[in-house]
DNA sequence: CTTTTTATGGTCTTTAAGACACTTAATGGT
DNA sequence: ACCATTAAGTGTCTTAAAGACCATAAAAAG
């Protein structure tokens, strides 16, 4: 790369081929949990290239305006599903030569929770939105590298799983602590003992007890809770703490 | 963003201003850990712009080769020190229209670890590298908003020290418990129990006995051990297993 | 050869997590 | 009304990890 001395030969080589820089986008991948399955939104693509397959919710980076690159991402989202979800953080920056036909591609990923609701695909009428069960990818060719994506995020999200309770995000404002233990367990591979569940999470004193109860059919009514403002920060596991 | 049905009328309309993307680069935060500071490899700009401010060892990621993001971070990097570090790991990627007088950057930065060695300056003639130790970076202005990443990594490292021992590949390739403790220490701002230090990573198995031993003065030696390949990978904390 | 210094090991205490039985509060059938 | 069923929530003993602190080991210094 040439060095250049001050801003007067900078600018007077600004368009030289050096500084072409690779496409960027940025890719939301957001989960919701609902039927006890863990799903994640999908978009049909309507353009060039890998037109017709599905991929992640997301786009290019727009440098004349002055949103930041995770506003970017809420926006992708809110044109899909209407709403911004309540969950949102950087993942990964994946960039190669190999990822898109176009060129040097790089995009700067990123995991979303959101409460399930149907999709709002009359909003963007031009591509087809749908909610994919993640266990059911491996029926779909996605575009590009987004299955790879999806489990990365996914990866990510079940390491979230074992000391905080980001996951809650993925249920709706008011849930259950068997429903969110649910949850957990589907994002662990593996059952959880209800006891140490509850104890650390009530002791972490991450969640309000709305007072209210809901009973689903049989049984004894569950509590219903909310998260904490902020809640999404915090972990319940003794030795990451201060 | 303008959609395109195909290839054709996509290359037809390449060259048109939406396409036009954000300046991309590489920036990565090299640690070390020397005389019981914890260090980080800072070079002195030589060119436009923020040039004669110290700033990250990064640069431009280049798309007229197919080597990946890291290895451009690991390029860098080898230019700066002579040698390829031990440890690189993504860490964030940074992107606005404020970071850059020049427009729209985006940089991905890495965390990076070696020993420490003696400046290689001789190499790169062109620009100084230097250590500068953690606790003094806020007496120099430093380009950009590299300030703020060298926290955010300070801070990942930070985080990585109560689970893992990632933190020794900032060590030399053979080094005794003891200074491991103590950069533990250094980066957790606090004295941990030499019991418990020993035992969880003796548990782990994730260090070799080399045998040999080391004595500093006076005192007894204390035995040396490496890493075990990958072992920068595990942790040592029950909840984070599988 | 004793004192000092630092590394390493022993072990009791404290705290968190696992296991599992028990109680509670709802539904539905007789 | 009563009892069986179901699922939520609790009590408590056991097990495992971490903290605290003391003891021992191996070197240097005098």
């Amino acid at each position: 790369m040439t060095q250049y001395a001050d801003e007067a030969s900078f600018l007077a080589n600004y368009n030289r081929r050096e500084f072409d820089a690779p496409l960027l986008t940025v890719d939301p991948v957001l989960f919701t949990y609902h039927q006890a399955q863990l799903k994640v939104l999908l978009v049909e693509r309507s353009a060039y290239p890998e037109r017709g397959l599905w991929g992640l919710p997301g786009g290019f980076v727009q440098i004349d305006t002055d949103i930041s690159l995770e506003d970017t991402a809420r926006r992708k989202l809110q044109e899909k599903t209407g709403i911004i979800p309540p969950y949102l953080e950087q993942l990964y920056t994946f960039g190669s030569n190999q990822r898109d036909k176009r060129g040097w591609a790089v995009t700067v990923a990123y995991t979303a929770l959101m409460a399930y609701q149907e999709c709002a695909s009359h909003i963007e009428s031009v591509s087809d939105v749908q909610w994919q069960p993640l266990d059911q990818l491996n029926k779909l060719t996605l575009a590009f590298d987004h299955q790879q994506i999806i489990e990365f995020a996914r990866e990510r999200l079940r390491q979230k799983a074992l000391y905080s309770i980001v996951p809650a995000y993925a249920l709706p404002e008011k849930f259950t602590l068997p429903e969110l233990q649910q949850l957990h367990e589907v994002l662990l591979g593996k059952p959880l003992q209800k006891k140490s569940f509850r104890r650390r999470i009530e002791e972490a004193e991450l969640l309000i007890d709305t007072g209210e109860k809901r009973s689903d059919g049989s049984g004894r009514p569950a509590v219903l809770y909310r998260m904490k403002e902020g809640a999404g920060g915090y972990t319940f596991v003794r030795n990451l703490e201060e």
